[in-house]
RNA sequence: GCGCCCGUAGCUCAGCCGGAUAGAGCAGCGGUCUUCUAAACCGCCGGUCGCAGGUUCGAAUCCUGCCGGGCGCGCCA
């Protein structure tokens, strides 16, 4: 059962003639200030101007129209036209007694589900996973839930990357500086090692051969001063001298190049190479799933580039028959109106990227799954990349599937610049999590020194890792955000431990009361609504489903932590103002048990939506 | 140069397909545990919504310009 539709339904029987009773019903929403009511319709004001009418004439005339009950009398007109609804206690009260029998707590499958491919996490199986990382990862497993709970079939898709460069520059660092004994004892930190070896000793050509070159050319200007000049000031923090720079932008080059080598001799199917790539990958593979099982995230599909890769040349030969595709400067490309720059579906060299290979997924997702929408919770730093891919995809055939890049911020250092991958200074996803599962873990010591070892270890991780998930998930997604450890694991305030606590006391009263929430459900007690508390709470919890709609169509979990802690905030004052065990009589206990009860279902569903575990006690 | 995004309280952020007096958390200050979990509750302090125009009955929200910051832009993924 949704409010808001209800609600807007009504209003919308009841619109002013001549105009649309869409657009009027789409103008009722919730209230600004609890003094305008529950719900306000202000479509009045728009309405009038267009009709060349008194506004707050119209909006008497609506009131008197619309037909609200039994949820509410007639609206109250205001201020310049708006229409205020206030619900009727009691109505309240029978819908809540519902609710208490309802295991999908008014949650309604959507009228036409549709098969959605979520393609998220997708991270590089050669490198370690960082912060980075968890954004794509913690959002796209939240949405996954969400869509699924409005009755859509779902496919979380790990688009693996297993087949890039990265690979190249392990293989080079595999024949060049392998520490045997380090591979045997813990192969995935060794390969990382090696990988992070061959992308330190590349870094040079990224960093100082631009400027270099910049140098270079005045000399070959004939301007030796002028560039001597420009060399001080551009290498004066590196301390490099000239020939050292030349040096090292000649090493990285050199290295980049034997990196590169690699990887299309990988892609070759050189036999040494393939033999060692397939024997990293199991490591590689294991390393993730430790972690997405401690996440608690679960793909449907993880097929990597490298499964797409035999259907590239196909992809580009099709592209090329259909016209799509040409060859400029000696590599295949196809120009789109999405971006100046073509997309570069087969490079000069023969090799195929990471454009080819989405396309590849395209394809195949369609023959496989025909979805209906394809999302991509994916850096909005790739906006350009993805409006070329789907703009290919949609002139390549494929164009009654929605593409949607559901883009996320950038995560930032403290000095506000984009969070980078230094060398040494990589804040592991691991090492966050196990950070704020230890502090986790000293609060619950320090508050429930009296629960056993086992059940304080598996609440610190519960409540540690949701507070990492929470912190990023409570935030609008397409902000840029700083990263915080403090931030991140904390455990007062709008956090996730916030909504565990207040989820923990509604199970905590039903304990000390001698009673279970299965009982009160069984019992049906009718529900009184008499204290501004419980008629605030009460509202919220019939809540839910449109809020769940909001989520869904935005794609934002922070719609939903923003309900849930708003949730959580409205049960704690209940908690502290209204007696539940100690009520004024067996009816008043039994109606805010159930309270109490829908409260901690509530919350528990929430938060599983976002991926976050809930314990009985804390 | 072209394109995209962002400037809201001391800090970190909601709100942005127009609605009434702009919200939260943290930080600060002050109250509340012999009573259902104080990981909590209640109160106070705190904002020319970057600046200037425009559209509108109404602008943090839409449009234009400017200032400040970030990102992307043919052979990395």
């Amino acid at each position: 059962m949704n409010i808001l539709n209800r609600l807007r339904r009504a209003f919308a029987d009841a619109a002013p003639e001549g105009l649309s009773a869409d657009a009027f019903s789409q103008a009722v929403r919730p209230s600004t200030d609890p003094r305008f009511g529950d719900y306000q319709a202000n479509g009045c004001m728009a309405a009038a101007k267009a009709l060349g009418r008194n506004p707050r004439e119209l909006a008497a005339e609506v009131a008197s129209r619309v037909d609200l009950s039994p949820m509410a009398g007639p609206p109250e007109v205001a201020g310049p036209g708006f229409l205020n609804v206030r619900l009727i206690e009691d109505w309240i009260a029978a819908a809540l007694g519902d609710l208490l029998a309802d295991d999908r707590l008014g949650v309604e499958p959507v009228d036409d589900p549709e098969t959605i491919i979520i393609d998220y996490s997708s991270p590089n199986v050669a490198k370690p996973m960082h912060v980075g990382h968890i954004r794509s990862t913690v959002i796209g497993e939240s949405l996954s839930r969400i869509l699924a709970a409005q009755g859509h079939k779902v496919i979380r898709d790990n688009h693996l990357g297993d087949w890039g460069l990265q690979f190249g520059q392990i293989l080079w660092g595999w024949k060049h500086h392998l520490d045997r004994d380090a591979f045997e004892r813990d192969p995935v930190g060794e390969l990382a090692r090696l990988y992070r070896l061959a992308a330190a000793k590349m870094k040079p050509a990224e960093d100082l051969g631009p400027r270099l070159a910049k140098v270079q050319a005045l000399e070959s200007q004939g301007k030796p001063d002028e560039a001597a000049a420009l060399f001080a000031r551009l290498f004066g923090d590196s301390g490099l001298s000239r020939p050292q720079a030349e040096a090292a932008v000649a090493e990285a080059l050199a290295v980049a190049e034997a990196a590169r080598e690699e990887t299309a001799k990988l892609h070759a199917g050189d036999p040494e190479n393939r033999k060692l790539w397939e024997r990293f990958m199991p490591h590689c593979l294991e390393a993730l799933e430790g972690i997405y099982q401690r996440l608690g995230v679960k793909f449907d599909v993880q097929l990597g580039e490298s499964f797409y890769d035999a259907m590239l040349p196909e992809v580009v030969a099709d592209l090329k028959a259909k016209g799509i595709a040409q060859t400029s400067a000696g590599a295949t490309v196809v120009f789109t109106e999405a971006t100046s720059a073509p997309m570069i579906v087969q490079k000069r060299d023969g090799a195929f990227t990471y454009a080819t290979s989405d396309l590849a997924k395209i394809k195949y997702c369609e023959e496989e799954f025909d979805a209906d929408r394809l999302l991509y919770v994916v850096d909005s730093r790739q906006a350009d990349h993805f409006k070329q891919v789907f703009d290919v995809a949609r002139s390549w055939g494929y164009s009654s599937v929605d593409f949607e890049h559901v883009a996320f911020g950038t995560i930032l250092g403290r000095d506000r610049k984009p969070f980078k991958t230094r060398s040494g200074d990589v804040v592991g996803l691991e090492s966050l999590l196990d950070e704020a599962v230890a502090k986790a873990r000293e609060v619950v010591d320090e508050n429930s020194a009296h629960l056993p070892e086992q059940e304080r270890a598996r609440i610190a991780e519960v409540v540690g890792i949701g507070a990492v998930k929470y912190a990023d998930l409570s935030q609008n997604r397409l902000s840029d955000y700083v990263f915080d450890l403090d931030k991140m694991v904390a455990m007062n305030g709008n956090t996730a431990t916030y909504l565990q606590y207040a989820y923990a006391r509604t199970r905590s009263i039903f304990r000390k009361g001698e009673t279970t929430p299965e009982a009160i459900r069984r019992a049906r007690p009718p529900i009184f609504i008499t204290h501004p508390a419980e008629r605030a709470l009460g509202l919220a919890l019939l809540r839910l489903p449109e809020t769940l709609d909001v989520a869904a169509a935005e794609l934002k979990p922070n719609v939903l932590t923003d309900y849930l802690f708003g949730l959580a905030n409205l049960f704690s004052s209940f908690f502290e103002e209204c007696p539940v065990l100690k009520a004024e009589s067996p009816e008043r206990r039994d109606s805010r048990l159930a309270l109490c009860d829908l409260t901690g279902r509530t919350l528990a569903f929430g938060l599983d939506l976002l991926g976050i575990e809930v314990v009985e006690r804390m």
